[in-house]
This record gives C-alpha cells, sequence and structure tokens, in this order.
RNA sequence: GGGCUUGUAGCUCAGGUGGUUAGAGCGCUACACUGAUAAUGUAGAGGUCCCUGGUUCGAGUCCAGGCAGGCCCA
C-alpha cells in the first residue's frame, strides 16, 4: 500500500467537495448514527431555522457549534440522532408576502382570501430551503435532512394544540386585555420579540407638552389653595408628555409618594396669565431659573418676556397631593366610570430624571398607565363604536374616533404617509398644542429627541394599545422556572445568570395571541356570550366535536369526515362551529398563537407527542445539548423552558451555548445595505469548509462576537492546514519511499523509542487529555487552539525538524520504524481530534493514513483516550530545556555571526544543582544536533567561574514583610557573593533591615547565574548559556564539507532529481581548503548526497558552478545507473 | 433608563487565587537556515493593559465611578 502524495498546495475546498461526494455515496452520517444503535443517547434539538430567507455566514458559526458537540459525542460512543426542521410560520413570511403580492393586512379577506394567502405563505416559506439545505451539507453540518419537522404540517399543529390543552387543563391559559405595542400600519399586535428587531428603537423628534392640569379646590387641596393665597387661585398641576395625542385620553396624575414638591407662583408663557404650579422639586430648576427668583413679578404681562419670574410658595409631599382632583383637560365625550376620574395617584415608577416628577395617566395607552390606574381605581377612558362595543379614542388605524370633536378622524402619528416637510403639514400632536396654548394650558411646549419604537418593517411608530389576548401563566411557576434553570450548565455561564436569571425574576405572563393569518391557530372555540368554552387538543377529538355539531344542526356537516388530509390553518378551522353542552354555537377564538410556541415546542412535536411516540419522546427529552444565538436567550431558550417547567417539570436542555454575533472585519454588524456581508458559500468555495469553521470556533469564544477577517482564514489555512499537510506529506514522501506500513500487531515498544518519540507521544496524551476536558465542558476554542499548537509547534516545528534525518537516512531500521509509528499515531490521533471541528480534512487524512484499516471513516471510530502511563512530565520538562538552550545557542550564533552550518565545538551551561545537570544531559544529543555543536559543558560550583546573582522572590518576601518589603528587596540586591554562597550552603542568611535584624532563607531569592566572565551569554530566566566559539581547522573543513553538501542537494533538487536517486559528482580540483574538506569529510558527505562517486578532476565543464562564501567550483552532477 | 458583556502591540487573541521586566500569532524590518520551502529560526521596532479614584508594601488582575462598543430588555 502507498500512502496518498498530493501536489502543494492542496485543494481545501476540493478534499471538502470530495469527502462531501464520499460520505454521501456511503451513507457515513447513517452510519455514524446506525452504528451507536444501543448505546446510550446524546439528545440534541435543532433550534429550528426559517427558510424564507438565505443563510448567512453566522450560520455556518452557529452550525458549526452544534455540529461540533454532536459529532465529538458520537466519537465518544454516544448515538446522536439528529432531526433537523423548520420554522414556517410567523410575521416574516405574512409580511414577505403581503410585499410581493402588494398588499397590507387590511385587504386579507377583501383583495385576497385567507385561504389563498395561506397557501401563498405556504409556498414562500421554503423557498430557500435549497439553499439551506446546500450550505447544510457543504459547511459539513450533520443533521438529517430527509426527515425532518415543519411546524405547518397538521400533525406538528396537533401536538401543539395537545400541548396547549394541557396547559389549558392546568389552569394556565387565560383571556385578559392588556396594553400592548401595537402597529396600526401593520394592524397588529407586536410581540417583544418583534419590537426588538435591531433599528426597532429610533431616535426621533416629538412635539412635548408640559401640560397645565387645573386643581379643583377640596378638601385635600386646602393646604395648596392656602400656599397660592386662597381658594380662588388658579393651581395648576404640570405633566410632561411625550405623546400629546394621548392627552385627551387622560384620567389621572400619578406623584411619587416621597418625592418633594413644590408650588410656585409664575405666569403662563404664551399667555401671560399669571398662575400657580406644581411640580417637583428636582425640576423646579429646569423651568424656572435663579435670575427668575429676583425678577419683578410685576408687569411681566405688559412687558418683555424673556425672563419669566416666580417665587416659591410651599412645598409638599407627593403623599399630601394623592387624591387631588383637576379638571379634565379636554371635555369631548362623556364616558363610563368618569366620576372616578381626573384624580392625583401615587405610583412607584414616577421619577424626578426628566418632565415634571408628575406622570400624566392615560390607562388606554401606557402599560405602566393601565397598572397604576388599575390599583387606584381610576378608569380607562373608553368610548363605543358604532356596534357599541367599547374602546380608546384612536382606532385600529390609528385615528381618532369620530367622538373627537374638531379632532376626529385625524392619524395621531402619520400613518397616512403624507409629506411632513410640506409646507401646511401640521401633526396632530402639534396642532393639540396649539390648541393648549390657545386655552392657557401649556406650560411648555418644545421639539424633544427620544427613542420610540417603531414597527420592524412598516417603519411606522408603535402605539401602545389596549388588545384583548390570550396569556399562559407563566408566573404561576416562576420560583420553579427560577430553580431549574439553576441546574442547566450555560455558555457562557453569564448568560443564564444574567441575562436568563433576571428575565424569570421579573416574568411576567406569556402573552400568547397574534391576530394573523399564518400561524398555529388558537384550539379554543367559546360561545357568543363568553360562558362556555372548549379547548380542542387533536384532531380526532375536533372530528368528535363537529360530529355533534352536526347532529346539533350547528353544522351541516362534517369537512373532515372523509378521510382526506385536514389541514388546521386559517380560515378552515374559522369555518368550523361547535356546540357547547347547553347546545350553543361556539366560534373559535380568531387568534393565532405566537411563533415561539411552535419552536419552544420542538421536543414534543417534533415527534408528534404526546399525540403518539411516547417512548420516542422519554428517550429524547430533556436535551443534553443545545445551542443558538444569545439572542434567542428570551425567545427559544425561554420558550423550551418554560414549556418543559409547565408540561414535565423538568428543563428542556442540560447544557447550552449561547453564541455571539458575527460582526464584518471592522466590528459593525453584517447586513446586505452596508455590503460588508460575507457570503458563505463564496468563503467556503474559496477556502474549504475546514479552514472556514476552524476560524469560527478557534478565532474567539462562540459567545463572544467575532469579527469576520477573511484574512484570518488564510492564516488558519496556511499556518495550521498547511503543516498539518505539510506534516502529512513528509510522512508519506519517506513511508513510501521505505515502503512502510504500520503494523498494528508489531510496534516498537514505547520503552524502545527515542527520547524525541516518547516526547512527542507524551505531548499527545496530554493533548488528547486537553480537547477531551474542553469538548467535555463545551469550549471548542480552547480544544481548537491546543490541537493547533501540538500541530504547529511541538509536532511540526519540533518533531518533525528534529527527526528529519531519521526518515530520510538509511535502512528502515528499529529507531526509523519507531519514528513512523510516533509520527504516524500523532497524525491519526490529530485526525480524530480535529475531526469534530474540522470534519471533511480529518476525513481527508484519517483515510490517507489508515490504508483500509479500522473503521472507513473517522467519525465512526471512537476516540482516542489519554493513556496515562505514556505520560512523562520529566520529560516534557527537559525537551523544554533543550528548547530554550537550543534557542539561546541560536542566538548567540547570530550575535557571532556564525551560521549553523558551522561546527562548533562546545556551548557553557552553568548548573546549580545536579537535578538540571541530568536533565539537560538526558538531552544533550538533541541540542547539539539542532545547534550544530561538538559537546555541552556543564559548569557547577566547583568550575569556580561561576558569578551568581540574586533575585528578590517578591510573592514570598511580601508575604512576610509586608510594609518592609521595598527595603528587603533593596537589601537582597545588594547581596555580596559571599552572602549568597553563605546562604546556599547554611540554608539562611542573617542581614539587617533598617537596623532590624532579618534572616533569610533560600526560597526567599532566586540564585542565577547570567554572567560568565569572558563569554558572550545569553539567558532566559534562570538559564544561561555561553558558546564557544573557537574554530579549529577540523571544525573549519566540517564546515566546508557541510556547505558542500548543501550546495550539492540544492543542486539535485534544482536538476529535479528525485530524494532517491544516486548520483556522481566531479568538482573542479582548485581550491585546496576544499579538496582537505573532501578528503577529511568524504563518507559523510557522500552519504548525506547519496553520492557513489565523489572526485575532483583538473577541469570540469559542461555543469554548474557551487557558490561559496570565498570561491566558487565548477561542478558536474550525473544520475548513478548502478 | 435597566441587565449582561467586551475593552491588553497596527490586527486577532492569551494572561488560575494581586508579586515588581505583560506574552503569543499575524503584519513590519534585518539577518540566517532549508531535500517539509507559500515552511522555519534569531534579533529588532511596536503597550498611558479604555479613563479616574480607591484598597495594598505592590493592581492588567480586587473595589467604586465613568467612557466606548455589542447584545438583550424598557
Amino acid at each position: 500500500m502507498k500512502y496518498p502524495e498530493y501536489k502543494q498546495p492542496l485543494d481545501y475546498a476540493k478534499v471538502g467537495e470530495d469527502v462531501l461526494a464520499w460520505w454521501q455515496e456511503n451513507h457515513i452520517f447513517e452510519k455514524s448514527v446506525s452504528s451507536r444503535e444501543g448505546q446510550p443517547t446524546f439528545v440534541f434539538y435543532e433550534g429550528p431555522p426559517s427558510a424564507n430567507g438565505a443563510p448567512g455566514i453566522h450560520h455556518v458559526m452557529a452550525r458549526a457549534v452544534k455540529d461540533i458537540f454532536c459529532r465529538y459525542q458520537t466519537m465518544l460512543g454516544k448515538q446522536v440522532p439528529r432531526k433537523g426542521g423548520w420554522d414556517t410560520h410567523g410575521l416574516p413570511i405574512e409580511l414577505q408576502v403581503e410585499k410581493e403580492l402588494g398588499i397590507t393586512k387590511e385587504d386579507i379577506g377583501h383583495k385576497i382570501s385567507i385561504e389563498d394567502y395561506n397557501q401563498r405563505c405556504r409556498e414562500t416559506v421554503m423557498r430557500f430551503k435549497a439553499q439551506w439545505d446546500d450550505l447544510t451539507q457543504k459547511m459539513g453540518y450533520w443533521v438529517d435532512l430527509d426527515n425532518p419537522y415543519v411546524t405547518f404540517e397538521p400533525e406538528y399543529i396537533e401536538s401543539c394544540w395537545a400541548l396547549l390543552k394541557k396547559l389549558y387543563d392546568k389552569g394556565f391559559l387565560y383571556k385578559g386585555y392588556t396594553i400592548q405595542p401595537y402597529s396600526p400600519a401593520a394592524g397588529t399586535g407586536l410581540s417583544s420579540h418583534e419590537l426588538n428587531q435591531p433599528g426597532t428603537y429610533r431616535d426621533v423628534k416629538d412635539t412635548t407638552v408640559v401640560a397645565q392640569f387645573k386643581v379643583k379646590p377640596g378638601e385635600v387641596a386646602e393646604k395648596l389653595f392656602a400656599a397660592a393665597g386662597g381658594p380662588n387661585a388658579d393651581v395648576f398641576i404640570l405633566a410632561w408628555t411625550t405623546t400629546p395625542w394621548t392627552l385627551p385620553a387622560n384620567t389621572g396624575l400619578a406623584v411619587g409618594k416621597n418625592i418633594p414638591y413644590q408650588l410656585i407662583s409664575t405666569f403662563n408663557p404664551y399667555t401671560f396669565e399669571p398662575i400657580h404650579v406644581v411640580l417637583a422639586r428636582a425640576l423646579v430648576g429646569r423651568y424656572f431659573s435663579e435670575k427668575g427668583a429676583a425678577a419683578p413679578m410685576e408687569g411681566y404681562a405688559e412687558g418683555d418676556h424673556k425672563l419669566l419670574p416666580w417665587r416659591l410658595e410651599g412645598e409638599f409631599t407627593g403623599a399630601d397631593l394623592v387624591g387631588i382632583t383637576y379638571e379634565r383637560l379636554f371635555d369631548l365625550t362623556p364616558f363610563e366610570g368618569e366620576e372616578r376620574a381626573f384624580r392625583v395617584i401615587p405610583a412607584d415608577f414616577v421619577t424626578t430624571e426628566d418632565g415634571t416628577g408628575i406622570v400624566h395617566i392615560s390607562p388606554t395607552f401606557g402599560a405602566d398607565d393601565f397598572r397604576a390606574a388599575q390599583l387606584a381605581d381610576i378608569p380607562a377612558l373608553m368610548v363605543p363604536d358604532a356596534e357599541g362595543t367599547l374602546g380608546p379614542i384612536v382606532d385600529r388605524t390609528g385615528r381618532y374616533v369620530p367622538q373627537m370633536g374638531e379632532f376626529a378622524g385625524r392619524f395621531v402619528k402619520n400613518y397616512d404617509g403624507q409629506d411632513e416637510t410640506a409646507a401646511g403639514y401640521r401633526s396632530l400632536d402639534v396642532d393639540l398644542s396649539i390648541r393648549l396654548k390657545e386655552m392657557s394650558r401649556a406650560f411648555k411646549v418644545e421639539k424633544y429627541e427620544h427613542t420610540y419604537p417603531h414597527c420592524w418593517r412598516t417603519d411606522k411608530p408603535v402605539l401602545y394599545y389596549p388588545l384583548d389576548s390570550w396569556f399562559i401563566k407563566t408566573t404561576a411557576v416562576k420560583d420553579r422556572l427560577i430553580e431549574l434553570n439553576k441546574t442547566i450548565n450555560w455558555k457562557p455561564e453569564s448568560t443564564g445568570t444574567g441575562r436568563f436569571g433576571n428575565w424569570l425574576e421579573n416574568l411576567v405572563d406569556w402573552n400568547l395571541s397574534r391576530s394573523r393569518y399564518w400561524g398555529t391557530p388558537l384550539p379554543i372555540w367559546r360561545t357568543q356570550d363568553r360562558t362556555e368554552e372548549i379547548c380542542i387538543g387533536s384532531i380526532a377529538e375536533l372530528k368528535a366535536e363537529i360530529d355533534k355539531a352536526v347532529v346539533a344542526e350547528v353544522m351541516t356537516h362534517n369537512p373532515y369526515a372523509n378521510g382526506e388530509k385536514i389541514d388546521l390553518h386559517r380560515p378552515y378551522v374559522d369555518d368550523i362551529f361547535l356546540v357547547s353542552p347547553s347546545g350553543q354555537p361556539m366560534y373559535r377564538e380568531p387568534d393565532l398563537i405566537d411563533v415561539w410556541f411552535d419552536s419552544g415546542a420542538v421536543p414534543y412535536a417534533q415527534w408528534h407527542y404526546p399525540i403518539e411516540n411516547a417512548d420516542v419522546f422519554a428517550k429524547n427529552f430533556p436535551a443534553d445539548f443545545i445551542a443558538e444565538g444569545v439572542d434567542q436567550t428570551r425567545g427559544w431558550f425561554f420558550t423550551l423552558h418554560a414549556l418543559a417547567v409547565m408540561l414535565e417539570d423538568s428543563v428542556a436542555f442540560k447544557n447550552v451555548i449561547a453564541n455571539g454575533l458575527v460582526l464584518a472585519k471592522d466590528g459593525q454588524k453584517m447586513s446586505k445595505r452596508l455590503g460588508n456581508a460575507v457570503d458563505p458559500f463564496a468563503t467556503i468555495k474559496q477556502f474549504g469548509p475546514d479552514a472556514t469553521r476552524w476560524y469560527l470556533i478557534a478565532n474567539a469564544p462562540p459567545w463572544d462576537n467575532l469579527k469576520f477577517d477573511p484574512a484570518g482564514v488564510v492564516e488558519v489555512q496556511r499556518r495550521f492546514f498547511g503543516t498539518l499537510f505539510n506534516t502529512y506529506s513528509f510522512y508519506a514522501l519517506y513511508a513510501n519511499l521505505d515502503g512502510f506500513e504500520i503494523d498494528e500487531n508489531n510496534r516498537v515498544a514505547h520503552a524502545d523509542l527515542s527520547e524525541l518519540d516518547r516526547w512527542i507521544l507524551s505531548k499527545l496524551q496530554s493533548l488528547i487529555a486537553e480537547v477531551r476536558l474542553q469538548l467535555d465542558s463545551y469550549d471548542p476554542t480552547k480544544a481548537a487552539r491546543a490541537i493547533q499548537d501540538f500541530v504547529t509547534d511541538h509536532l511540526s516545528n519540533w518533531y518533525v525538524r528534529l527527526s528529519r534525518r531519521r526518515f530520510w537516512k538509511g535502512e528502515l531500521t528499529t529507531d526509523k520504524r519507531g519514528a513512523y509509528e510516533t509520527l504516524h499515531e500523532c497524525l491519526s490521533t490529530v485526525s480524530q481530534l480535529m475531526a469534530p471541528i474540522a470534519p471533511f480534512f480529518a476525513e481527508w487524512l484519517y483515510r490517507n493514513l489508515s490504508g483500509g484499516q479500522g473503521p472507513e471513516s473517522v467519525h465512526l471510530t471512537l476516540l482516542a483516550e489519554a493513556d496515562a502511563t505514556r505520560l512523562d512530565g520529566a520529560l516534557e520538562e527537559r525537551m523544554e530545556l533543550a528548547q530554550r538552550i537550543s534557542s539561546l545557542a541560536h542566538s548567540l550564533r547570530k550575535k557571532s555571526v556564525l551560521k549553523v552550518r558551522q561546527p562548533l565545538q562546545r556551548i557553557l551551561v552553568p548548573v546549580l544543582n545536579d537535578t538540571t545537570k541530568a536533565q539537560v544531559g538526558l538531552v544533550e544529543d538533541l541540542i547539539c544536533a539542532e545547534i550544530n555543536v561538538k559537546h555541552i559543558e556543564f559548569l557547577d560550583d566547583e568550575s569556580g567561574v561561576l558569578v551568581k546573582s540574586v533575585k528578590p522572590n517578591f510573592k514570598r518576601l511580601g508575604q512576610q514583610y509586608g510594609p518592609r518589603l521595598k527595603a528587603v528587596g533593596a537589601r537582597i540586591q545588594a547581596m555580596t557573593a559571599a552572602e549568597i554562597s553563605k546562604l546556599e550552603k547554611e540554608g539562611s542568611l542573617a542581614v539587617e533591615v533598617n537596623g532590624e535584624p532579618i534572616t533569610l532563607a533560600p526560597d526567599d531569592v532566586e540564585i542565577r547565574t547570567d554572567d560568565l566572565p569572558g563569554w558572550l551569554v545569553a539567558t532566559d530566566g534562570p538559564l544561561t548559556v555561553a558558546l564557544d566559539v573557537t574554530l579549529t581547522d577540523a571544525l573549519r573543513q566540517e564546515g566546508l564539507a557541510r556547505e558542500l553538501v548543501n550546495r550539492l542537494q540544492n543542486l539535485r533538487k534544482d536538476s529535479g532529481l528525485e530524494v532517491q536517486d544516486r548520483i556522481r559528482v566531479t568538482l573542479a580540483d582548485q581550491e585546496p581548503a576544499l579538496a582537505a574538506a573532501v578528503a577529511a569529510f568524504g563518507d559523510y558527505i557522500r552519504t548525506e548526497t547519496q553520492a557513489l562517486a565523489l572526485d575532483f578532476a583538473p577541469e570540469v565543464s559542461g555543469g554548474s558552478v557551487l557558490e561559496f562564501d570565498d570561491f566558487a567550483v565548477p561542478v558536474r552532477l550525473e544520475i548513478a545507473t548502478n
């Protein structure tokens, strides 16, 4: 058998393609699951992507993370079923369809039927499925694409219904109304998820008003009027709003109970009427200047109005103000509960950060307002519409209702697309402000820039608006959610404790309702009077109920009776009417449910559980591992957790990686708009899937944001994969020349391997342990970096470099076999360790090395285990010494301008103890070979030439002497040679510091020898090396011999000779030095260059010329035929 | 505004429980080596460890307050 050899450079993209094709032909993924049948399961859930957009590079990152741990666990012997899936419902799809059809939500049911609309959604949602599947395969993400769950399929929806019914039966489903973000432009409520789309919160300039609410005289207000000078005074409470259009819906004013407020006498700055106003003490300075306090009150109305005069008249706490009643600002329409309205109430969210420290309350248009009003029994201002149904003063299109007098029909924000820059344009807010000024009820009107949420697709401002909703009572299990969350291993931990933990601490009920068309319908039917209702938990149940309805003649026939494929979507379910126990017809609640319920239901619905497959579910719940973007924390991670706790009283996942964002290389967010998005297909095509994955994983931990720089992928490819490929090529080249093959049953015994072999094998054991540890703890980055360091630094740069001669010299000896076996084992094991991260290249490497032995794929193998018996700490330690000494010697050669090819007699290494001496002694050969010296000479105390210096051990001394450390340190650095020697010999030294006697121990200092008088030395920490640069004739000749070898090797290579070709060399006989070198080192030269003959001739023509430092020599080189 | 997170060389990143001289790779400069060669070695240049205060004999590391970026939530 031959090890395949490849041309440099390797085409990594092609490796990916070839391996992919081979996997598919040989069903390796299927085998990786089926071959683990009967083994413990490692449960993984695929967070369903939505296929209505093209995948990006961040998906490669997210999916690489998922893939790594599934492959790793498979290699640990576990069975890892991986069901793919698709998220198919939701607003993005609806909006895309609407955009394509050029319609809005309002057109549905008119211009297009719900049936056709949903059909369009169904077609649209999988539009990019082929691209996704393609990327999934090309990047090597192993997941079952053939049997995915799809959230729009009837079985999936049926499972959701079954789960909803379970929640219903537990009393976790209820209907209420809350103030919710609502987009009049889109005609729909917005989930918090939608509201948190990027770009939703924007800085806008709005007209803001500080309105004056006129206090009515009364018992509570008595103190105010007293301070204002009498019951006839005009006393106003100031309240600020950034949404003036809500002022007509005002029904209360909120104060902070403990906030101090002041009564100020002053003037209305627009009408100059004398008034008294109340606002928080902390904010008086915002509206009134110091100068104004001193300005004359008289004459303001007539005079110039630049300086508003004012006087402080009294101070009160918020508690003093609670209960005060005031006049309604816009008295446009009567409403229910009016007599309880227009009061000052307390609220804990009131601050003195901005405004006036008093908050205008409109319970229909603010969530905080709604809650505070409920607590204080303040009514909401609701008016009847044409059908008599009560609603707020703004209709669902964002327009004032007819009761709003002169403002009736106005849009509260620019929802009708008016040109705001046009000369005549005036917003409702502006017109209201003008009106208030005219009424002398505006204290200050100004533009104010603040952030305000916008509908993420229509770009129009969101309103907070009262909407009916079904809720899941997640707050009922809040404590259990928190408790079980603590058992989940979050990567990074802070996402679990911080972001997710805090979210659970501040949990509100899960708003399930969506007023849409394409999604899972809420399976609840109600009678018109809302007294009877039913929650349907399965198709069978629905059919049975329809049959009852047919009998009761509520329906004419059962549309699902004849066994055709059932579609549970709208509009079909809307046409189903059921009958209540009392015989009344029941209508389906028109809502759809939050798509996040769909995804949270994955653990159950992917198996059509609980309708069937209870055993499959039991085996696959909860998940051992999931991974998604950190933005899913309150999305998928939450819905999974919430449903698992409520339904199963369990976590849904035990380990979770919340990965960060992939940014463009400048740290900007990638976006098509900015043109800095990285195309995953192009990246894989250019660099291959492995380098892409490796870069994504090794460069930054998945939970940190990654700045994607293609230059980084290039570097990974060159440095890591290039080095690994070279190392393999090196092995293949020589193993093939020697006809070497691995024979597992006949290996060189470990004890018989060379020092270097045992060293790299020891390093390999450490690497195996490290990689396993890091992958066990879900840290792929550390694993990748460890592998990378091993391959480049240890295996290639030290082991192979120092072993080269062993591979290409001589016969297949035991030592050479040991080297082959060692290198083979290192490469094979690396192929396993890297397989989860770089699955294609690992496969390529494994299959090149295995020669058909063992499992056909690296992904079917069991990962090597660290063999403690081959770990040798002492060996690793002394090899490090060898590396450092070599490095020092190289640096000395450099300083003395002595090339490595010139042999030198010796290096001198001072050693202060026998251990170091013994350690270095064991690696002397390696050092000598590496730096081309004849031997190492150790200098110990006996030699008498060592000059010692001493360095304080601050860590130890600091603990002992604390504040005196500086003085002690200085004293130590001043130690004489005699003192050092005394400390060494006697084990202690008494000295004085600042007149106080102290005793030093040997551990208090570090003794080193970083100087050898008369020698050029180099030091690295405690290590010191000196180089003997004396050149003898013999050394010079040997140096020249090596130069000659080098020139001949270059010539061989330039002449295109194969490594194994034998040659005949003829040199021109013109340099005595060269002749002498050849005479002395002929055998060496012939061996090295594989020359059968090395002769001199008076004349050499027709050949090349070898250039040496001081001369040039003509040479002829021929291939030897025998 | 709140929560979480990041900030170390031109770039990408390491830097248990505080220890005085802060590292690596890439990039740059110079020299060397080389039958692994688009590799490698040695040396050099390059740092207010985001800022300010505090604790300490000693802070990149601990504490507090800021600043800047990111994500999430209002």
